[in-house]
RNA sequence: GCGAGCGUAGCACAAUGGAUAGUGUAGUGGCCUCCGAAGCCAUUGAUCCGGGUUCGACUCCCGGCGCUCGCACCA
């Protein structure tokens, strides 16, 4: 017996058949819409006759009654199938079925293959995080991070090749200022023990001590410009802020479980905005155009890129001085993953304050490229709002400074240690603090991913770490239950012997968890598609509250054989998918908590 | 001014155009001689306003209102 992976793509290529079947007319156009149902009217829906009948103002029920007709025998053997309501066509899996599926994918091996159709043979390159150099991370680039790995781990799970790229902000005018303090007032000993926290506080002072029109400004340009013609002096020293900060970014990105391909900044760049200029300009018409001595470029069919705009917002690809802007190394960026890394796809990770940027950007790369015959790869923007404190504002520390990312991360383990030390007194210090540096980190993660990265988003300490609710705790708690229970049967949980005991579940808890693990591809599907975690997030949470309800309510550990294997079943593919999934959400689990 | 995103119970969130809009918290009432009570079960309470499209709208379109943000040489 073949058993798909994905059920509900199975059933509608199924009744797509099943309506040339039945001869229905202009059978080609009939879609069937299958959803993941609610569960009170069974595993999968087929919406589809509804708007087909309609068309052709045909009875949908009476359509729907052919097409179900014509269904292969092999379904009405998995499903209850029943037509409801005004014509939807309901598919309830039958235990036995459910058993089946459970049987068949049974490791994380077996899931990954099952997934990895949606991108298989692609390559995507994933542009987060991207911090500027010489400066420390704060709490405005955790989304950036937390999403955008979660976004890679989906990714590379649906069958691509992921190249995570790192886009640096490690050039421009800033570092004339910063190597002007850096010669001034540098303190070795800062330098030695918090290198990153020197540099903000030089580039503070060389900002300070260059006011507008004043003479110490000059040498900090000449600075700047030194570096840019390659000074050998302040090369080494731009070098060097360039190594400290990221040996800084990699302790957080090391809790965040975050490691990068590339470390591509806007310096790498540097020699490859020329092309840009010239490519932009000699296609007929040009696509880059002059205004205000500046290279720009205007989308004239576009309603706010237009020039014909009371203020016209152009697409600044070289400023009036001649130098690169973002704009121009945005543009040297995507040829690159494109000619470069192959790319089939492009996601960039940033927020929605960079909406019109990135809008621009695209709409220019496609005239671009398409005027010079390049392949155009996909192009996202994946947005997010901002991170606000509990009064909606941009959250701050209370003296009002912005908030360090290590100082937020150091937090959130802090506060897990107290909860962890009052729930579990006895257990030795060194266990709890280990548990506490992942409950911590995990509660920051999946705060930020639980919900739709599109709205702006309340820091609530209370919240994240909270035990109820669709939190971090939460979650990692049913895996540490689970785990506790194979520890006591003195089985590993990937243990597969007993299982060709299991019988098919039978009491409604029981088959209200597997059914629920037969809706991990289609979550999976959902949240690689959209770019949107939270709804992978979404099913943990509710496989999490199935699993809790079953826990509570059907005793694993029994005398009787097959009832204990077809509970040790459910469990051990609960612990797989739970944590399988939350792994891809980028958080770590634990066996006991 | 122009534009974008957001607007769902007291609060914080969910709902891939589908059936009676889900969950947590807060409130109320139950469940530990039973595999981890950091849990489970029951219950009260909501789609900003006005039009439109659709068999069907929290979702799509138009017009308001509110919040957040963006609009020429920072990234």
């Amino acid at each position: 017996m073949h058993v798909s992976f994905n059920l509900a793509a199975d059933l509608d290529a199924a009744l797509k058949a099943a309506a040339t079947q039945a001869g229905l007319a202009d059978a080609t156009a009939f879609a069937p819409e299958v959803r993941t149902a609610d569960p009170k009217h069974g595993d999968f829906q087929a919406n589809g006759t509804l708007g087909y009948a309609k068309a052709r103002k045909l009875n949908p029920r009476a359509v729907a009654d052919q097409i179900v007709a014509a269904l292969p025998d092999r379904l009405r053997t998995d499903y209850e199938i029943t037509i409801a309501g005004p014509g939807f066509i309901n598919f309830a899996l039958k235990p036995a079925a459910l058993l089946a599926w459970l049987r068949t994918f049974a490791t994380a091996a077996q899931l990954r293959t099952g997934a990895a159709a949606a991108h298989a043979g692609q390559t995507w390159v994933v542009d987060y995080s991207s911090p500027n150099t010489a400066k420390q991370m704060h709490v405005g680039h955790l989304r950036s991070a937390v999403i955008g790995e979660a976004i890679c781990r989906l990714l590379a799970f649906t069958g691509a090749r992921v190249i995570r790229d790192n886009h640096l902000g490690d050039w421009g005018t800033q570092f004339g200022k910063l190597i002007y303090g850096y010669k001034r007032w540098a303190n070795p000993a800062a330098l030695a023990t918090d290198a990153i926290e020197e540099l903000e506080r030089l580039y503070k002072l060389g900002n300070d001590a260059t006011p507008e029109g004043s003479p110490a400004l000059d040498e900090a340009r000449r600075e700047l410009v030194a570096l840019q013609t390659g000074e050998l002096t302040n090369v080494a020293l731009w070098k060097k802020f360039s190594e400290v900060s990221l040996a800084a970014f990699q302790q957080i990105y090391d809790r965040l479980g975050i490691t990068f391909d590339h470390n591509l900044g806007e310096s790498f760049y540097n020699d490859k905005v020329d092309r840009v200029y010239r490519e932009l300009t000699e296609t007929t018409p040009p696509i880059a155009e002059s205004s205000a001595g500046a290279l720009v470029v205007f989308h004239d069919e576009h309603p706010r890129f237009s020039r014909n705009t009371e203020r016209p917002n152009p697409f600044m690809v070289r400023k009036a001085d001649g130098a690169s802007g973002y704009a121009s190394t945005d543009l040297a960026t995507a040829l690159y993953r494109t000619e470069h890394f192959k790319a089939d796809g492009i996601v960039v990770v940033t927020d929605f304050r960079q909406a019109d940027h990135f809008e621009q950007l695209f709409l220019t790369v496609r005239k671009w490229f398409a005027a010079k015959n390049y392949r155009v790869p996909e192009l996202h923007h994946v947005t997010f709002g901002a991170v606000t404190g509990e009064d909606g504002k941009a959250l701050k520390t209370r003296s009002g400074d912005v908030i360090k990312l290590k100082a937020l991360l150091a937090e959130a383990v802090d506060r897990a240690f107290v909860i962890v030390s009052e729930k579990n007194a006895d257990m030795p210090e060194a266990e709890r603090r280990e548990i506490a540096g992942i409950v911590g980190i995990a509660s920051v993660q999946y705060a930020d991913l639980a919900q739709n990265r599109s709205s702006n988003y309340v820091f609530s300490w209370d919240k994240m770490l909270a035990l109820d609710g669709n939190t971090a705790p939460y979650l990692l708690y049913a895996v540490a239950r689970i785990h506790s229970i194979f520890r006591k049967a003195g089985l590993a949980p990937t243990d597969a012997a007993g299982e060709t005991l299991a019988t098919a579940p039978e009491t409604p808890t029981e088959i209200m968890l597997a059914r629920k693990l037969t809706k991990f591809p289609d979550a999976i599907r959902v949240a690689g598609e959209t770019l949107r975690p939270h709804y992978l997030g979404l099913y943990l949470y509710e496989l999490a509250g199935d699993y809790s309800s079953f826990n509570n309510a059907d005793k694993v550990l029994v005398e009787d054989a097959a009832l204990r294997a077809r509970r040790l079943l459910l469990c051990a593919r609960t612990l797989l998918t739970l944590e399988t999934g939350l792994h891809l959400l980028g958080l770590r689990t634990l066996t006991r908590m």
